[in-house]
DNA sequence: TTCATAGTTCGACCTTAACCGAAGCATTGA
DNA sequence: TCAATGCTTCGGTTAAGGTCGAACTATGAA
């Protein structure tokens, strides 16, 4: 009856729906004001800031005060990991919030996840590196070989200023509209920040949905074959 | 703001303790009645009544109904996993329920995990069976060798039998204590049994723990190198 | 200093839902 | 048919917690 991790507490900490909506938001992986937050849960800032506190003593986000703002983010990729997981399972049973919006078609194409490329082109990419036998895989466990940072090199991410940080490198997380592994972990968002810079793709303003340019497009499949 | 599946409701429906506690106790794989979950949960039997008409409609249970009795399982191994998720993110903060039992200890070196077997000794055994080229893994996706049908069939189980079924034969499962991926689906689940048979391992009564025999963690870590 | 903005704390409402007693079905066994 | 057991439904109570207005504390800018 009284065994294992206290799972109430955090699940019950997901489950309001003003603290979901919130979290729903970080997971872009932008760190976001107490106002912000608010406005994404529909809430009052008074309001916000009691259930910021909370997640903050749940450990499930991080703070940074900069000046008078505060800005929030995911605590760490765990998080997201279970978030994406939640929403899987929402996701099986059919009970999208509302209807599916015209939004929902590209948030499954490509999206941002934490910081990372989600969504199928997000899919494609992982696939891709491990069958070229760029990125060795074995259980959870996941890395780069001597080939794949080459690969990456070229690239144009400075790899090896990667892994002198004490962030992992590679990490998988679960796609919770793909049900497969994509790549996380700083190369992850190395790998996603530099498609951008090409303007192979650009954020969408207010959703986690990515859109690719037809160049960057083309060269994504080009790439990742 | 409203994007993506309603990760709110089920999250909610997690987060109340009594159903918690029902989940849990669920994810010994075993079906169990409702007035033993009220049992487990800590609440009368009409209070757990009104809790598992709620976990149904979420679909995170499922029933089946024996004479004047209704079992109560999970509803698919995507909740196990899920719960495991959860449980990984209330364990790193060291919120375990209340202090760490003397069971503890036994439930991280192995455990059942909704049917197959879980904890260090489930990912020892994930580890050899990968590293020998038994199991093949690619992203999320898993299966059995050549070579892993042979040995899997030495063992004693009947892997035809199993690939007959339309449920996966692998699946791989995040273990919340290891962090590391363990074998699920219904090969996990033949493979537990089997040590079962072999009196190799029995279930505690009143957990999830496992407890090896002193011939069979012999003969494991023979198998399993 | 004075004003404006970002965030917190307090207090009072109010909705929600967990809870159990009691009565009601349904299935089984005598 | 009658009793016993397993589970569900109903009603009323209670507790928890989300909500916002208002007052308060920082930080920054004029």
């Amino acid at each position: 009856m009284k065994e294992g991790p206290d799972i109430a507490r955090i699940a019950a900490l997901i489950g309001e729906p003003a603290r979901a909506n919130m979290l729903t938001a970080l997971m872009s992986g932008k760190a976001l004001t107490a106002t912000e937050l608010a406005g994404e849960a529909g809430v009052t800032l008074q309001t916000a800031s009691g259930h910021l506190a909370k997640l903050r003593d749940g450990d499930l986000v991080q703070v940074r005060k900069q000046g008078r703002h505060k800005y929030f983010a995911l605590a760490h990729a765990d998080v997201a990991t279970t978030l994406e997981a939640l929403m899987g399972l929402a996701a099986g049973q059919g009970a999208l919030r509302t209807r599916t919006g015209p939004k929902d078609a590209a948030m499954r194409q490509a999206r941002v996840c934490y910081n990372h490329l989600a969504g199928q082109m997000g899919v494609q990419m992982f696939g891709s590196l491990l069958q070229r036998g760029l990125i060795w895989q074995e259980g959870e466990a996941l890395g780069l070989t001597e080939a794949g940072k080459g690969f990456v090199c070229d690239f144009g991410v400075d790899v090896d200023g990667l892994s002198m940080a004490r962030a992992p490198l590679c990490r998988s997380c679960l796609d919770w509209s793909e049900r497969r592994t994509h790549l996380a972990g700083s190369l992850g968002r190395a790998m996603l920040a530099r498609m951008e810079t090409l303007d192979w793709v650009r954020r969408d303003r207010d959703s986690r949905a990515l859109l690719f340019t037809s160049r960057g497009s083309a060269a994504f499949s080009r790439a990742f074959t």
